[in-house]
DNA sequence: CAAATACTGAAGTTTTCACTTGACTATTTT
DNA sequence: AAAATAGTCAAGTGAAAACTTCAGTATTTG
């Protein structure tokens, strides 16, 4: 069932890639042009922009370019839309395992 | 079957398909079978246990068979796996932040 | 027992993904 | 101005993903 991609879709493809997870490590710790991003990679300045791309369309970076340096930036959006995602999930997550705690305790006294 | 530990790209790969969130989405309101979870996805049964094994693997499901029928179930490990690798990296995000708005001040006097 | 049900396994198809090559543009540097 | 640097673009490759079909295997049910 291939359909259109929502931002939530996007998100978890862009964090399920452990390149993509590299490079939003490398640049927690301060902006990176996209060479400094491909050294330590072993993958082309081509793959890295594409990556890069993928990171820009999840909002979990963005990049500008000033002269010949193209220089990149993590993005708080995308995070904070994963964090959104995860409290929306928690709870049901929670009411469900609180009623299969409730089924087992009734289990117990009842079966 | 091995309890291995949680794979985060196995994790952001399961969550990352519609179709699998899905099934998520209906596995907390209750336990299923594999027809019934089929049935209102419009794609084959073989389909569904693909996906089944995916969420397995990512520890988001578990299923047990029983006669000739598999009961499907969430599981709530993968789930407190990403909540705990959000958590984890909201400190290293916020501290970015942190540092990003510290700098801005700085250049206003310094530079 | 025969038929229906609920799945399973192997293999094939199409699409998407991660990555490359090679030719090109734009900007510094010397 | 020539050479080096930084990135871009279009196209291609191989492998993985998301399905499918079809032929089973158990397990109920009539």
């Amino acid at each position: 069932m291939r359909d259109r991609p929502i931002d939530i879709d996007r998100l978890f493809h862009a964090l399920g890639d452990p390149t993509r997870r590299a490079i939003l490590d490398r640049l927690v710790e301060r902006p990176m042009s996209v060479s400094q991003l491909a050294e330590p990679l072993g993958i082309t300045l081509t793959a890295v922009a594409q990556h890069l791309q993928i990171l820009k369309d999840a909002r979990l970076a963005h990049t500008e370019k000033v002269g010949r340096v193209r220089t990149c930036r993590i993005e708080p959006a995308g995070f904070r839309a994963l964090e959104q995602w995860v409290r929306d999930h928690r709870t049901a997550w929670e009411k469900k395992l609180d009623r299969l705690g409730r089924l087992l305790a009734e289990e117990d006294v009842d079966t």
